[in-house]
DNA sequence: CATGAATGAGGGTTCATTCAT
DNA sequence: CATGAATGAACCCTCATTCAT
């Protein structure tokens, strides 16, 4: 529909905008233009810029929870497991490079989203993290002397480390360099990095 | 003398301020009524908000570099290496939480503080954990087949993973948990975190 | 016709619309909602708020002129006139206390209403009033060593300060207190408030 | 003090721009424009439109509830005590008619200030009026046949109507036109308009 | 050094009105 | 007739910064 197409073309631009100046210092006014839409369409879609941001946050929470509880119920073999999980990050930086650095630099950890309802969410990813790591310790494939949170901590770290630097520099990946990527972090993560 | 505990008084008082409401929404206002101070005074010290933020930020580059580069030259063993930087992180929470925890939400990842001289700061702490691993590597410590910036990528992720839930959560560190943690990181980092 | 129809729906959803918010807290959306048609139909009938607002105001004062104008020419006793006026306003507010609060709150004084035109409304009635006063005069009924408009003044002021404690308490009018009302303001105007 | 200086002048101005417009229709830009200051400055003193409003009309209830109540406790000749009522109106729009118009238009019947903080005023000084009604009837002075309430209505009626003819018309009043108003009101409201 | 009054640009939001369908 | 998407001027309020004392 042309009204679903509008909400789109307005959280297109909004994810651009967001991207390039923060929540804090993107105005209404630069994403109705990003947008090539009047300024008071925005808010007929949108009430706030609160509102529209969260829209943006809320969808990306989704498919984040979505992919976990995928992998949570998995059967696959959990190295593969280990492997989907980067590669959806990565493809998601891919495909949508400004909703992954929205999410790098204004939700994960910007005190901007740290409401208790932010918070809350941030904390439910962590939690779906945390099961996939016990049942990698349930199915003896993880060390159970260490604390299941540390386990998540290194892991989820390591991805967020690397999608940082990403963002943060602009880079462009290609798969080749993501499977890399993915290869390389699950090896340390698994064997160490120390010389055998 | 007056002069610096009045600026000391100031650049605590921000430091609560700027931890409790993000660097955006946090009112000139705010600092000087938290510091007991006029309004005036903050720009006595501090010609601009941004100046204020600054001083903060730059005296934590400082130690962060100081003791980066002290740890590079250190002739100690690689594990005691990593272990110092660890309970660099953790001690910094201990004695200074708002200012660990500035960093992490409003530094690390913040667009707010990315523009271009935020981002070679950024990258200058990077590159000086880049060199630590590159020794690690030499000393035959660290596995060489790994790309040294992956290396770089998960350790540094662990922390900042660990202290960014440490910081949201407003927990409380004991020297104990401390020693824990830093133990656990180190253990998965070099020996993984499969079963063996 | 569905034209008058509608044009009425429209007309009795403001009218309920403007008594709840007064005119300047009416927003356009709200009368569409409450008469349960779209947005854009209001102004198909009505090309602007104000638009709207005069015609329910137009065909209040038409009312009014129109009752004072039969009393002005009634034969009727004096007294019985009297009765006439204050039952009119009393029972204006029973069939219709949306159409008398409106008149009371935001057209009576309010300075909303006040453009020139407004208040050449206003004096159309009050002259009316006087006019009806110099009759009783003239019958030798009313004092006639008191200046007309001062009559005026104490008869208008009395139906509307009660009226206004009505409307504001959002009081119901049974018939029987209408007639105390009406027999108590014409009793105290035409014989005073002294005791005897 | 200067402090002080500079509050009356915003509040001399904004009861200029608040008779001349409305609140509605009052700009924060007009209060500043007219009391010579800058717009921020306004702010600094009132946190918001309706802060301003509120101290103007605050201001105004005092003295009316202290006029009224001094004279509910006077010792005088009921007739003097009618005779100071009115006069207290009729001086107060002499000395200060942009505030007697806003209590005319903005606060004694329009919508506008009819939360219900504003209707509790408003029935306080209903209260107190009925309170020196009802020491009239006591005093034998006015009938005990109607009820305390409506003799209310008629002297209070009566008032507003001639302060509302005289600020809508933004009439000036001389000593001797309040004088002969107050004794033909009091004349019609003791004796009664009917020919004797 | 210290105070806090004064400034005014900037930005989010509202809402009457228009217009394409 | 009817709909509701689209427009944008207007306005309240915030707050970093300046300045007189």
């Amino acid at each position: 529909m042309a009204k679903d197409e509008k909400q789109k073309i307005i959280i297109d631009a909004s994810l651009e905008v967001f991207r390039e100046k923060g929540f804090a210092n993107t105005r209404m006014a630069d994403i109705a233009n990003r947008a090539g839409v009047s300024y008071g369409l925005v808010y007929h879609y949108f009430s706030s810029k609160e509102v529209l941001f969260d829209a943006i946050v809320e969808s990306w929470w989704k498919v984040v929870y979505d992919m976990l509880e995928l992998n949570s119920a998995s059967e696959s073999d959990f190295e593969k497991i280990l492997n989907n999980i980067i590669l959806f990050f990565l493809d998601t930086y891919d495909t949508n490079p400004n909703l992954m650095a929205i999410f790098i630099t204004e939700v994960s950890r910007s005190s901007v989203y740290h409401t208790p309802r932010g918070l809350s969410k941030f904390r439910n990813m962590f939690v779906l993290f945390e099961e996939i790591m016990s049942i990698g310790q349930k199915k003896k494939v993880l060390r159970s002397d260490i604390a299941t949170h540390y386990l998540t901590y290194i892991f989820l770290g390591a991805i967020e480390a690397f999608l940082s630097v990403v963002v943060l520099g602009n880079e462009k990946l290609t798969q080749d360099r993501k499977n890399r990527a993915a290869t390389s972090i699950i090896s340390v993560f698994l064997n160490g990095a120390k010389c055998s």
